[in-house]
RNA sequence: GGAGAGGUGGCUGAGUGGUCGAAAGCGGCUUCCUGCUAAGAAGUUGUACGGUCAAAAGCUGUACCGAGAGUUCGAAUCUCUCCCUCUCCGCCA
């Protein structure tokens, strides 16, 4: 592990040592990066970026995991517009009949009558040719990804994300217990109980459990309130534009829980209904940036996570998080971005969690995202930093597929906005993070203080012996 | 869930088979006028995808009046299906 991220941290200076020098000593080495970043930052899966600059585009989509390719999209796209021109051609003629017969007289109307006829026939046939490739280009360009931002590490998968910073001390615990040995004493989790209302990774929370759970997530809204962030509370039930908008759709369908009979889904994020929120809107630039935070519960499948943390409340297929979501300029996207990572790191920092921020490698960046921070906490019982925030930049890729755009002052053409947003935080691996690093030897836990006024003035949980606790079969 | 009404441009709202991308008003923009403001006058004002152009402007083609299908040479307008909104009733936290 820290070898690989020896490996990685090195690989990431020199990775950046490479660009700077290209830039500034090497002339054409600077024209090639700039034009990649003059691609990157105007136009995500824009398709005219795609048909104009194929092998930019391509070259920035190879360092995805398992790459993709453009080329059957700009084919398709060639005979969609092909047969787009020909079916305009053809409405043409359509139209200018329309006209002749009007203005004729009855019996040479019968004869401009039975070319017309002739005419729909084939605007009928042009036209289910060209919807039928329109909608595998849709299809197609909507399978895309973002292309990662030239900032970002290459690599194939999590072991090249690179530290950029550290912070806070780790707790030095003689034979720290994990969080699931210490929830249940606590009468915090009943594992048993979640499994037997739902089904496996469904946990119930009890008593100073669910106290604190809440806690959380008053601490954390009014947190993000107090720094600007406005406050919402969307449906958890979103439909499935939406789905599309934010790009968990069409790829991820069997990620996500979904209600057969009416074309819902379940939140997988607040990001979704959030971000939807100016769905085909134009805002005016003097009101951007919008900041939100906003509370949901999420639900996961976590299909393809069998095996992972099947212990303990880590990986749940419900879980509460308080999420922060911006819409901005594109020229501040970057900008907003560090500023939205560093209000989440607030948020550890204020709980007092040592945790790490690390910048994700091209092969392990989301779907959606052009650049994506995590924010790893500490879990002294599992002895590593776990994942419990993302942060990521979107680019004006989630603003193309949910048609967000803003007006700018000065020219009145209207243009694709940026979206971004962050977890801040997971609540229940916030919650799981304090019980490990604030657990004393008598298996008691200390409340953080900031948090402690959200408790009803409690500053320890202690170990209670319930008889209740024990499950009675 | 039952009954009724309705979905038209940034907004209000007219339009019941062609001359309608769509009246009128409001708002927006430009210019003029006026010490300033207010008021007034004239003009202009949707989106998407193409073509033309070095490019922009301009010009030009096609589509779009909730969505889809149908009738017709021709649909905002007629027919059908679906979605959504509103009002009343019922139910309910």
């Amino acid at each position: 592990m820290d070898v690989c991220l020896i490996f990685a941290a090195s690989f990431s200076a020199f990775y950046i040592i490479v660009v700077f020098a290209d830039e500034f000593t090497n002339p054409s080495a600077f024209k090639y990066v700039s034009s990649l970043q003059k691609v990157q930052s105007e136009a995500m899966i824009d398709l005219r970026l795609i048909r104009e600059k194929t092998e930019e585009v391509e070259k920035a989509l190879e360092r995805r995991n398992g790459g993709f390719s453009v080329k059957e999209l700009v084919e398709v796209d060639a005979s969609q517009r092909k047969a787009q021109g020909e079916w305009e051609a053809l409405n043409q003629r359509s139209n200018q009949l329309q006209g002749l017969i009007k203005a004729a007289q009855s019996d040479e109307r019968e004869t401009l009558k039975v070319e017309a006829k002739d005419v729909n026939v084939r605007i009928k046939e042009a036209n289910a040719l060209r919807t039928e490739l329109d909608a595998r280009v849709k299809e197609l360009q909507m399978a895309l990804p973002n292309m990662p931002d030239a900032s970002v590490p290459d690599g194939p998968d999590e072991n090249y994300n690179v530290e950029i910073h550290a912070w806070g001390e780790k707790p030095n615990i003689e034979n720290p217990k994990e969080h699931w040995e210490l929830g249940p004493p606590l009468r915090i989790f009943d594992f048993e109980r979640g499994v037997k209302i739902a089904e496996s990774r469904f946990t119930v929370l009890m008593e100073m459990g669910a106290k604190m759970e809440r806690a959380l997530m008053n601490f954390m809204l009014d947190f993000h309130s107090s720094r600007g962030y406005s406050e919402v509370f969307p449906p958890i039930l979103v439909n499935k534009q939406c789905m599309l908008g934010t790009g968990q759709l069409p790829k991820f369908e069997g990620d996500f829980y979904k209600c057969a009979d009416d074309e819902l889904y379940l939140v997988p994020t607040a990001e979704v209904p959030v971000t939807n929120l100016y769905r085909d809107e134009v805002i005016a630039a003097d009101q951007l940036p919008i900041h939100h935070c906003a509370y949901t519960p999420n639900f996961r499948r976590e299909a393809g996570s069998a095996g992972k943390d099947t212990r303990g409340y880590i990986r749940q297929h419900q879980f509460n998080k308080v999420e922060l979501v911006k819409f901005c300029l594109p020229e501040n996207s970057e900008d907003e971005h560090e500023k939205l990572t560093r209000d989440a790191e607030a948020v550890l920092e204020a709980l007092e969690l040592p945790y790490r921020r690390i910048i994700l490698c091209a092969g392990d960046i989301g779907f959606s995202a052009k650049k994506c921070f995590d924010l790893e906490v500490w879990f002294p019982g599992q002895n590593k930093y776990r994942e419990i925030s993302s942060c990521s930049n979107f680019g004006d890729f989630q603003a193309r597929r949910a048609n967000l755009k803003y007006k700018p002052a000065d020219d009145g053409k209207a243009r694709f906005l940026h979206t971004l947003n962050g977890s801040g935080l997971a609540i229940g691996r916030t919650l799981a993070a304090i019980l490990e690093n604030n657990q004393q030897p008598d298996g008691s836990v200390r409340v953080p203080a900031v948090l402690i006024p959200y408790m009803g003035g409690i500053s320890v949980l202690r170990p209670r012996n319930d008889k209740i606790a024990e499950a009675v079969h």
